[in-house]
DNA sequence: TTGACGCATCAATTTTTTCTGATATGTTTG
DNA sequence: CAAACATATCAGAAAAAATTGATGCGTCAA
């Protein structure tokens, strides 16, 4: 068994990327499979330069890759990323192994 | 089967929460059960003000509950929370049913 | 009952993030 | 080649979040 301590710098940046209502827009379309920058900003209706930033946010915290082909920037799911995500939550919500706890205070607390 | 349709407010809130590097901290202590909160700034050696800032996001995102007793304040995770966090991401990480797809372009984008 | 403690909250400030509009770059089409 | 496009990037403004130090309030112990 692997040991599960967390990168806490890595977990708030993929949290971080994900803590924005525009860019779990983006996610989820991207769950469909590869889309054009132009395709989603059609769909989203914002500002181009505005969800250009919000995909750099997610490129740069590793959820998602471009390519580009043409004029066209295409941008799909990084698919092992969200498998990290899906595991930091499962590591938060397991306890962790007795070696890496906080010691925990038996009697009164702020003894 | 439950439609999977994502809250996205709710989502950002909860992801908003975890993106940040005292408030993680906090949630893997509160891992290995309830702790009061001297214990909490004990152990992250921080300003009293700002863990009890900290505190109330995760609070308020419904992460963490708190129990008076005396002049001690403890916190304690919701399971349920983190539950609600791994469903999510793992919503994010599954294509969507066919009918809830934003469609899909299948000549050449920007048409 | 007085003083120390544990904690929340507030105002002021600083830092970070986000948005907007403008401009730059490479690309395709006419 | 020129014009229209798709996109990234940048600077400045605006908005949101975080930090700090102070203050207040309930609780406990001497």
């Amino acid at each position: 068994m692997t040991s599960v301590r967390l990168d806490l710098s890595r977990s708030t940046s993929i949290f971080h990327a994900l803590s924005d209502e525009t860019r779990l827009a983006v996610v989820q379309m991207l769950g469909d499979g590869e889309r054009c920058v132009c395709d989603l900003q059609a769909a989203l209706d914002i500002a181009q330069s505005r969800l250009s930033f919000h995909l750099k946010v997610l490129k740069e915290a590793g959820l998602v890759s471009d390519r580009k082909d043409g004029r066209w920037s295409y941008y799909t799911l990084v698919p092992d990323a969200l498998t990290e995500a899906h595991d930091i939550v499962h590591t938060l919500a397991s306890p962790r192994p007795f070696g890496s706890r906080t010691p925990t205070v038996l009697g009164r607390c702020c003894g």
